[in-house]
Formats: C-alpha cells, sequence, structure tokens
DNA sequence: CTGAAAGCGCTTACAG
DNA sequence: CTGAAAGCGCTTACAG
C-alpha cells in the first residue's frame, strides 16, 4: 500500500505538501496540487486512517449505541441504522456498530477506548442507564428518542404532540365525534415512555378543543391478545366512529380484527394511526397514518452530533422532528 | 486520557513491559504484571485502537457491506447486523457498517483505505459487482449467500436444498399426495438467485421421491398482487391438500387471503412454508416453517473471516447452515 | 509557497 | 525477565 512518502517522492515535494493538499488545510499552488493529485491517482493512494486519526485525535467514526436485542422488535431498526451510516458518510464520519447487552458497559468502553468521536443512542428511554456515563463524561452523544431528562445531552424525535394533534384535527375535520384511542399497554406509560405521554396528552388535549370525544382503550401484549381487544372492540354495536391508534401491534393486528368481524374501512369505521413506513410496508397497512421518518431523524441526529463534536460547549439542544400525515383513504367524512 | 507511558510510570516499569502484558505476547512475571493492572484500573487507561492499529498493521474491525436500501426490503437485516456485531466483538472486531450505494465503490474504498482487516458482504446475489474488486485484491471476505460462483471466497448461506427435503419430507410424512409450490416470481429464478433455484430444485428431486406432486404458483410482485393470487389458488374447487411456500411476500399475505377465502388450516389446507424468524414474528405467522437462523448464519460469516484474516492462503470455503424444522401445527394428517 | 522535524500512542525486534 | 530504540503513517507548528 502507498503511503504519503510514497506519493510525495512521486510528485517531487515534500510529505508535508502532500498533507496540505490531503487536508486542504493550506494554500497549495495548483501546479504542485496537480503533480500530487497524478501521483495518488496513479499509486492508487488512500490516507491511513488510523494514523491519520493517531496524529489528529479524531477518529472520524461515530458510535451507534444499539439497544439489547433491540433487532428482535423493531423493524424499522435497520432502516435506522442505514440511514444513520448514509448521513455519517455525508459528513465524512464511519459508523460502527456497538450492540454490547449492557448498554452502559457499551457506552463505558467506548468513551474510554476513544475508538469514535461521538455517540448515537438508539431508541432511548425514560431513566435509560446509558446517559449517566454520557454526561459524566461529557461525552459527545445524540439521543433518538427524548426522555423528561436529558442530561444536558442533545436529543432529537419525533414531535408526539403535533402527530397526535394532525391525527385528531384529521378525524375532527372528517366530521367525527368520537373515537377509540387504542393506546399502549398501561405499563408502558407508567414506565415513562415520554413519546407515549406527550402523543396521549396532546390528543387528549386537542379532542377536547375539538369537541371529539376520546375512548382509551389500552391494549395488552401479544399479537393475538391485541387482536382479541381489538375485535371485541370493534364488535360493540355502539361503537365510536373512528380508532385513533398509537400501537405498533395494534395498528398490525387491526386489519386481521376487521376481518374477524367483517367490518369495513372507512365503510364501517374511521382509522388513524401512528406508525412507523416499514410497518405500514410489512403489513401493507391501508390507513391513514402519521410517520416518524427514520431518515430525516437520522440525518438530523447525525447533524447534531457533529456539531456536537465541533462544538462541545454550544448549549444543548432538544430537536422535535415535524409529523408527516400520509393520507391512505382510511377516514370517512360523517354528516 | 492516560497513555501507556502513564501507565508505565504508575507501575515503575517501562513501555514495552505494560506493552507485554497488553498483548500478552511475552511473560512478564507475576509481580510486576500485578503491579501493571493495578495501575491500569487506576488511571482508567484503554488502549488506543488507531495507535495500536497503527503498530500492528491490523484494525481490528469488519466492515459490513450492506446492499442499497435494502432495509427497505429486509425484516431480517437488523437481525443480521445485530448478530454480526455481537460475533465479531467476541473474536475482539468491532464492526463498521459500508452502506454506499454503490456497493463496489464501497468495496473498493474499504480496500484501499485499510480501514477494516476483512469484508462481510450481506445478501450476495448472482453476478455480485461486489465480488470483483475483493477477488482481484484477494481481501480477506465472507459471502453470505452463495452464488453460483463464488470467485474463490469464503461463502454462507442456509442449506436451501436441505430445507426443501426437511418441508417435502414433511408433507409426504403426513399423507399428502399433492402440494401448491408457491415461488418467487420467476425473474427471481431467471435472475440466476440460487437460493431459489436451489430450493426449487430440492424440493421437485425429493417430491418426485416421494410421490409428491408440485403445482407451481408463481407470484407477482406486491402485496395486493399476491393475495389475489393466493385468493386465486385457494379457491380452486379441486386444489391440492397442501401448500408449500417459499416466497415472503405470500407467507405473508397467506393468511388474508386465507380469511378471504374462508379457508382453515389445517383443516382445510396445511401448510409449510421457508422463511426467516423475523418474518414469522412480524406477522405472527402460524405455518410450520424452516428457518434461516440469522445468529447461526453470522457466527459461522465471523468465524470464517477471522479465520481467514489469519490465514490468507488457506482454499476457499462454502458452508451450508443447516435448516431447523419449527413445528406449528400447520399440516394436518391426510388419509 | 514548501520542507525538516517532532510527535500522536502504540508494538516489536534487539540487547542486556 | 526488562528496557531503550526504532518505526507504523500521518499532521502540524515552525523555519525558511
Amino acid at each position: 500500500m502507498a503511503t504519503i512518502g510514497d506519493v510525495a517522492r512521486e510528485a517531487g515535494v515534500s510529505r508535508s505538501t502532500v498533507s496540505s493538499v490531503l487536508t486542504g488545510r493550506k494554500f497549495v499552488s495548483p501546479e504542485t496540487r496537480e503533480k500530487i493529485e497524478a501521483a495518488i491517482t496513479m499509486l492508487g493512494y488512500s490516507v491511513n486512517a488510523g494514523a491519520r486519526a493517531l496524529a489528529t485525535a479524531r477518529t472520524m467514526t461515530l458510535g451507534v449505541v444499539v439497544r439489547f436485542h433491540e433487532a428482535e422488535f423493531s423493524p424499522a431498526l435497520a432502516t435506522y441504522l442505514v440511514a444513520l451510516a448514509d448521513a455519517a458518510r455525508e459528513s465524512g464520519y464511519a459508523v460502527v456498530l456497538l450492540t454490547e447487552p449492557d448498554g452502559e458497559a457499551a457506552v463505558n468502553k467506548a468513551i474510554a477506548g476513544r475508538q469514535v468521536d461521538g455517540l448515537v443512542l438508539l431508541s432511548v428511554v425514560e431513566g435509560d442507564p446509558r446517559l449517566g456515563p454520557i454526561a459524566e463524561a461529557g461525552y459527545p452523544a445524540v439521543l433518538v428518542g427524548m426522555p423528561e431528562d436529558t442530561r444536558g445531552i442533545d436529543s432529537v424525535d419525533l414531535d408526539f404532540a403535533a402527530a397526535a394533534r394532525l391525527l385528531v384535527d384529521h378525524l375532527a375535520d372528517h366530521g367525527h365525534r368520537e373515537a377509540t384511542f387504542v393506546r399502549w399497554p398501561d405499563k408502558v406509560y407508567a414506565g415513562g415512555s415520554t413519546y407515549a405521554i406527550r402523543f396521549a396528552s396532546a390528543a387528549e388535549k386537542r379532542a377536547g378543543e375539538r369537541g371529539l370525544t376520546l375512548e382509551p382503550l389500552s391494549c395488552s401484549v401479544g399479537p393475538e391478545q391485541v387482536r382479541a381487544a381489538l375485535r371485541d372492540e370493534l364488535g360493540r354495536a355502539d361503537g365510536p366512529s373512528a380508532l385513533i391508534v398509537h400501537n405498533d401491534a395494534a395498528s398490525a393486528m387491526l386489519q386481521f380484527a376487521l376481518h374477524d368481524t367483517g367490518l369495513d374501512v372507512p365503510g364501517d369505521r374511521s382509522v388513524v394511526s401512528l406508525h412507523s413506513a416499514e410497518l405500514a410496508r410489512l403489513y401493507a397497512l391501508p390507513f391513514t397514518s402519521v410517520e416518524s421518518g427514520p431518515d430525516v431523524v437520522a440525518h438530523a441526529a447525525i447533524e447534531m452530533l457533529v456539531r456536537r463534536i465541533a462544538s462541545p460547549d454550544a448549549p444543548a439542544e432538544a430537536r422535535l422532528v415535524g409529523p408527516r400525515l400520509i393520507e391512505r383513504g382510511s377516514v370517512a367524512t360523517v354528516a
């Protein structure tokens, strides 16, 4: 493999001049630059990342901390990972996967081993133990997911409150007066998942303002249980004219429950939902929905992290990404 | 951050002695070793990966080349990525994500930049352009997916032929005499996807041996089209007693088609399928199936790659991972 | 505008 | 069994 010395020799200049064109930090005369560039392509030279990292104390790689075995539960995870890697590459960074079961240990190791310049924490939850070491070390990081207390760490997330308002407005605009609010299992709210809480609070508030009555339906865990709960709800003779769903399992199982009960959307019931594009695609979900946009979130996360690495002392930012309504015709207009 | 020099000073030894305990390559007296270890924990020292990489010419990181936007189509991708990272970590390697849209460029860049010691190529297809640069450079790599011509590169994949035999035997053992073979779209076979071809050939051969008649049903693309095709097939008055499915979309949509036609499994039709555990979980698929085992495949891939890095000149290996039958009671016994 | 020199934090022969 | 020295491939003041 060619080194900077080979290039220098080939171009007839010193190593530092080659370095200058490599880093772009110094002016080099066009003629010299051209000679150097020619030498580079002719030798197939490419800078040794490790050596550069050693000299600059910057690895130009970012760590993505994945929650243990999250892969089993999140259809959107792969999309996030690829989107993060894409965004990072655009900023000149590589991405390493940190999958250690103990997330806190993973973070500690990453910080101590300085193999990365910054960390992206995926699926951050309330009281996430991974935040501790980062906050203490003042290490550059960005949270995807927004806990109540971000410990002074930058964070980015879907604007769940805005999403809820969008969905409620959509139903109200179509004349609906009451809707079943299919929620996550109670323990999700009790566990302090802020996204669930932010959605629910905003939905209730906006519903009140728009004269829409929300009947909460808490689902338990497990596809079959969720399906049964939905079937029961749909089977009610005097049920609401619409459903507003914030529960991935319920969104997925709703079609089965509709089949079970022989009901039609939007003929018999109108449906709006909050779920990822992956879920929609995987289950071919035909519901008008608000999506979380992994690409947008990932790009924002990387942008914030890169900025944070450059300015460690800037004030922390909490960024909410605006929701997007995907119209799928699952809402009927009622008189 | 503490350096090896700090540790040496703290322990009252030379830097090379510290290095000896770090690498474990030389015998160091227990007393000295203990002093050094104490100094390490007391200083919170951790070796600088970049410096070590520079000195050893080994980065201890592996690159995973993801096919462009594969995330959109493969529910198993996240599982593979996490499993690969896990397995790599167990061998002391980190994993970086290479997501460049142009896979060939990604490979070239990775080789030229020597940021990784080896490459894992995910979802390798027939005529995959990523193989060229690897074969030419003789670069350490392992393919997940097994094309006809591996170009002398190690590869690992599910044993699709064995999987097909397992499924055919399962139906035959339960007395079935004819089955609809729900295949991928024709172009998949025409495009040379060896996994599809290996499955189909073995299924047909074994079916012949077991006296099971296979009626091929080629599905087109798109969930609704697949669903319609299945509905038509299930609606046939004289249809076969069983279905053997090798088509993810069909496996996913089969439940809907069953609902559409009011048929019951295994009462009206028996079903066996080849699909990933992710698909099964995401769609709550209730079919007896053979699974590809991302964990097993990922571990095998990393093991092979690590070995290849150690012995660049060993003969290439093509490893088939045995299938596992997951019994879900979707096959009835016929007289 | 270009070059000689020092240094980033390790490892590894080589002496002792 | 331990240490002094060179070197891995870069970058970055510092001279010129």
